[in-house]
DNA sequence: ACAGCCGTAGCAAGCGCTTTCTACGGAAGA
DNA sequence: TCTTCCGTAGAAAGCGCTTGCTACGGCTGT
């Protein structure tokens, strides 16, 4: 029923090895017989078996991509970009031979999900893996994934790390761009506290989560600078047993914590405003958060900015189309995509110590300003 | 150095094929020997060996999941919620058996790439494959997808359709689900007319797009029933040659096409707008170019909806925050993706006729008002 | 007590491809 | 003219797993 490389073989009048060599094209083949095999490959509409092809070869073309949530565009442009460099054609070079099946693994954010998706991809020998997003900060689950990425890392697997940083026990295998979350953090509480606000709350993202602790991290280290800072809470892997609530367990009534999603950031406002009706500005863990956070203060019937400020994280594309449009923090995530996607496919060195940081750029616009006289 | 079956099997004191057996669970093996095995798995760190897997059982565990565009959360929601219904565990089973790889291909809406995506995927005997959004109406390309896709079928690859309209040569194979575009335009464009509005613009997707041209068609019937019909252009398979330009070639000066994106939809309101100063109302293909139509409207001094109105169309997340809030027709895009991945596991039988047209409902919100008097 | 079964486990034959090693013919060098 | 070498093609040995078939006890039925 299906066409095998012998069946090629037999019709082009070679032999399975050099039916293969022509399609591999690592090997002299006669200008001739090269064409005849192609003829045959042609006419008998021969697809190569891809499994048999990885067994033998003992390699695959599946590169991984792991994400949090492909439905939110910040990793679906990364995940894009990145596969711009890996899949398909496209690159308008034809069917070149670099060709590498891009799979985008979806986690939800879940440490198991995370740990299962990269056994699923050790199974199919996966020629690289991209991770993307903010690593979950339990030493537990990281000394699995070390151990995980160890493994698939000596089994031949390039390992990338895409706006997390790497991890503790770096290796030297692997290739990290992390953005700079806290210097952005900081840099955008800087830009709310020189235009005068003293009073800033802070819908920061879930906890145990690099991402979340950096930018958060940012936003007190400005606050410090600035002498508003609230009882220092930082340094140490965490509180133990800080229990689930989003209350401020930090000890900060002006952080509240919750998912990186719309809801969250409304839900998280209100309480903000019922906890600190004095705040006159907030700022979003990241920009989907922040709509919600707009949401909410109109909800109150305040206004933005004149009432009070709102500033995201991200700028994803929809955020300058907000109103007013909102101040936030750009991450070039396109590019960084981008890089990662070639990190993965060998088609670019890795930066000096494995490691770089991707900047981080502040974007003020209309939804910040300065508190009312 | 890897791990094999073997090994396993030797430290478990039995053949390689009761490893084997174990390991898939479908063939009697006593308890007490299955613990033996499984504690050697567990000694040995054993990962199954992916590729020889499915080279032996002629399956693969991949399902292929094809999107035009990740980065858009149009596609991003669907195939998430098809991944929920394929991979990782998370559906609370534990280590279940149905494991899957669902690969998520961006095709960035290029008929090749579709096509070398679906080689690729035939290539690794994916067990199913999903298409998702608007297929590109070219008859060549639709004939090598129908052919590609049959080749597919009888390799035993399930195919399922998801917001697209199955091939014309629709085989019993396939299932379709497909959003009634058509009706939710219809929809919008009555409300539209219901309020008042005479002069309505439109910003079309690209051409060529069954989901651009069956929401046009929509359109075009409300306002057909309501009188208001531009010169029919409706029927065939599009004029020939109309060249590339946005310019309502079809002779409705009402109708600019482009992408899917922001800036089209900015840049075709105020082409719009230019043309026809008179529109009291625009339409937008999907919410995002609705989003960039907003801005066009608003830079040109325009208020919404008291100057102008605007609407979308799939009720993206970001749509209900905009302000004010965009009238649009709402879309299940979860639902529906997460349906197409239960169809693709074969979890759920295909709907009779292997076809379901999935409703669309109209969301009115703030952007849209009657005209000014 | 013996034939016949059922429940389990092992044997061995591939699955379709890659790749090392060998072979062969002709061109170049001696 | 004979040897050497290069360019090119074939033979064959796996890669690690699945699975049809065979084999072997102990149970049941008569």
């Amino acid at each position: 029923m299906t066409v095998t490389l012998a069946d090629v073989a037999a019709r082009a009048r070679v032999s399975p090895a050099t039916v293969s060599r022509v399609l591999n094209g690592n090997y002299p083949v006669a200008a001739s017989t090269r064409e005849r095999v192609l003829r045959a490959v042609d006419d008998l509409d021969y697809v190569l078996n891809g499994p048999a092809s990885s067994l033998a070869a003992a390699t695959s073309d599946l590169v991984g991509i792991l994400v949090n949530d492909i439905a939110d565009p910040f990793f679906g442009i990364m995940a894009g970009a990145a596969q711009t460099q890996i899949g398909g054609p496209g690159d308008g070079s034809g069917r070149a031979g670099g060709e590498k099946l891009a799979v985008i693994c979806n986690t939800g954010g879940s440490p198991e999900r995370e740990l299962t998706y990269l056994t699923l991809l050790q199974r199919q020998r996966a020629a690289a893996v991209v991770l993307t997003g903010g690593a979950v900060e339990n030493p537990e689950h990281q000394a699995a994934m070390a151990a995980k990425l160890a493994k698939l890392a000596d089994a031949g697997t390039r390992i990338v790390f895409c706006g997390r940083p790497p991890l503790p026990e770096g290796d030297a295998l692997v290739a990290a761009l992390a953005f700079d979350n806290r210097g952005g953090g900081r840099r955008l509480t800087e830009h709310l506290i020189s235009l005068g606000h003293r009073r800033i709350g802070y819908v920061a993202g879930p906890r145990e989560r690099t991402t979340t602790r950096h930018r958060l991290e940012g936003h007190r280290e400005a606050l410090h600078a600035a002498g508003l800072g609230a009882p220092a809470a930082e340094g140490g892997a965490g509180g133990p047993g800080a229990g689930s609530g989003d209350q401020g367990a930090d000890g900060d009534p002006l952080v509240v914590h919750g998912p990186y999603d719309r809801r969250s950031g409304y839900e998280a406002t209100l309480e903000l405003l019922r906890r600190a009706p004095d705040v006159t500005a907030i700022v979003a863990a990241n920009d989907t958060v922040a709509l919600g956070a707009c949401a909410a203060v109109r909800d109150q019937g305040m206004r933005i900015p004149q009432d009070i400020s709102v500033a995201g994280f991200d700028d994803l594309p929809f955020s300058v189309d907000a109103v007013p449009a909102l101040t936030t923090v750009r991450l070039p995530l396109f590019e960084a995509g981008a890089r990662a996607g070639r990190l993965a496919m060998g088609k670019e060195n890795p930066p000096p110590g494995g490691i770089a940081t991707i900047a981080a750029e502040l974007m003020i616009r209309g939804s910040t300003a300065a508190p009312r006289g």
